[in-house]
DNA sequence: TATGAATGAGGTTTCATTCAT
DNA sequence: TATGAATGAAACCTCATTCAT
């Protein structure tokens, strides 16, 4: 028993390293430019272990967008749980979107791109439900804090699931462009400032006036 | 110089016809899968003179998405130039969105994506150059629509540059987001509705209480 | 002592259970197809077992191969044995080769692939050794009903070595021709007829006029 | 038009080049074995050249075997059609058969190896397609001089498909098994001798008594 | 003896780009 | 200017084999 947790345990941090791994190369090199050698080398392993734990590059690097869109999720979830006012927990989303896209920019950004039928079409079934379910249950938790400030009258009376799309598209939006703005312009930090604005226009928004 | 002008205007065809069959395949290949040799076959030419008139595929594909920016531009210029209320103004632009995204969403998603750190960085400056330009330009047509908000006081009185930040990246976002998950519900033709409920809640929420 | 007679047998006992792993997937799969990992999925074992028991993947084709060449022996043998008249005896072999190709086809198919200078030349001498002296057994066997009835000048007066060549090469030709011709005609079960045809052509081009 | 013809005489130059190229490594060193770089070098090319007249390895290979049936076909057909006696095409077809194995032997077992599910499986249908039709013109021209002999009364009254298979299986079967012996016993050249011993068998046995 | 995770060499294949015509 | 055959680098991925446990 001792043994086959052990050796479940290894198994997830073998996965975890490489992960990890690729997460320092497709940041810095982007999907297309990486390539699996590389990432083997930054694992210190073979290339052909990363094929014992992923299918392809492909399913790697979704992965890796999974689980930022995972850590996103059980923080948007946490702010949802909480005892506070609708506007307070609008006003956290800001910050865990803000948090988040300080962690990894580059796989958030990629993450976003992940988001077009392009790149879906390739994946393997498991992984897309995976994708699918984690997308959703974000989704789900930010149509909840709209929902609430619907029936107590704060908000709007628009289509919840339609308003939280707005919310979120705000937010991935805000990441891609300002991102290729800063680029272009050689400006740095303004991604903060500017999903900051965003939500003070969101939250302006939202409410019924 | 009758002759000059005809060999100039002949290779301004040929480019446009380029341009045009590699809409066609970017459309429905994407960057990546899509093949010079496609869009060589596409334009009824020979891959060879491809980089007779683009230096190589990245900039065959930027080429493609500044005209398409360039179009964008053009239409929220118009808009901005009207004689109507700043509020009439907001409403339009989302139908300039509307339009665009209905020509060929596919290729507004390629725009998006072009805005990523990882393809600007292998662009000519030139290209680049142009790219700026044509961007900051559509950029400042809404700046200018969003000051006129403020200074009228209609407008919550924040930074101008970042609320056009936040009004582009919205209505681009929605475009993104809701393709996806078009994608992965297997819905329809609700980005239509989904940029509507967008443009109500920035216009409400640009507006002062 | 009967502890090491049990290892012994044990030993037997995996590497047979090895060999019918590899029948199977060898027959479905053929040579190249096939994958260790497969082998030893299908035997219940890890794939590093295999290598205790065969040194390499085309040593432990070769010991399959030479599974069936023993059998074939056996029964040829079995054959020459009996106190028959020659042109019986002949007819027999007829049925030994048939019942080997109904027991299974591929597994035939792949002992004649066997037979070709590319795989031969990559065998350890003692597998090879085993080969050539199973293969002259079956051979010999065959050399002494042609001399029997060469002897007792039934049959015609060419060398005896060439004529069995001729039998055996005209049976394994047959199973072969027939299999591939099966698969691009889409037609079944003819070479059982086809081999009787055989027979009858050989016994007959063997018998002096 | 000259123009045209031009192209289309080096194309056809190139493509003989390469499957001469291929023919000597497949020959020395067997397909699997052999690799595409070592083709391409071996015909001075690159190894993308090759996959603009090959849609892979496989089908190089194949084209290879065809082209040898195919010279087998034309040289069997060019007897069947000679004004001379039924039993001196047989003799003739027998000279035809030791050239063909004297040319390339080692083409020619490939080309039987080719005979079996396994390859057959993986190939594109257009040279399947060709492959049949080959396979089936040189067997059709076995068939025409078996029924010669029938109608002439020479012959054994037989199903005449079934006669051509045995001629067909004997020579394939005595080419495999003679090499595979050869090989075994470090002995040469005697296959051709071999084939003589095989025909005269055949021969008589499927001569009326 | 048995395991099975890890290895890593090496093969096939693709495709952006070039250049002789 | 246009061609398109040829290039060749480089990437992905497989799988027979090993070896620490």
């Amino acid at each position: 028993m001792g043994i086959a947790e052990r050796k479940q345990r290894e198994k997830e941090l073998r996965r975890a390293q490489i992960i990890e791994a690729a997460r320092k190369v497709f940041s810095t090199k982007g999907f297309n430019t990486a390539t699996m050698e590389e990432i083997a080398a930054q694992a210190e392993l073979s290339p052909g272990t990363l094929y014992l734990y992923f299918k392809n590059k492909e399913e790697l690097h979704t992965s890796l967008s999974i689980e930022i869109l995972e850590h996103l999720t059980r923080e948007v979830k946490k702010v949802v749980a909480k005892d506070i006012s609708v506007e307070e927990k609008l006003d956290q989303l800001k910050h865990v979107f803000i948090d988040v896209y300080e962690y990894d920019s580059m796989i958030l950004i990629n993450l976003f791109h992940l988001q077009s039928g392009e790149t879906l079409r390739n994946l393997s079934p498991e992984v897309l439900k995976q994708l699918k379910r984690t997308s959703s249950e974000a989704h789900g938790a930010i149509i909840e804090v709209i929902k609430e400030g619907i029936d107590k009258e704060i908000f709007i009376d628009e289509h919840p699931v339609a308003l939280a799309d707005v919310v979120w598209a705000t937010f991935s939006g805000v990441v891609l462009w300002v991102d290729s703005k800063r680029f272009l312009n050689n400006k740095k930090d303004f991604v903060t400032s500017t999903l900051k604005t965003a939500f003070t226009v969101i939250a302006n928004g939202l409410r019924r006036q």
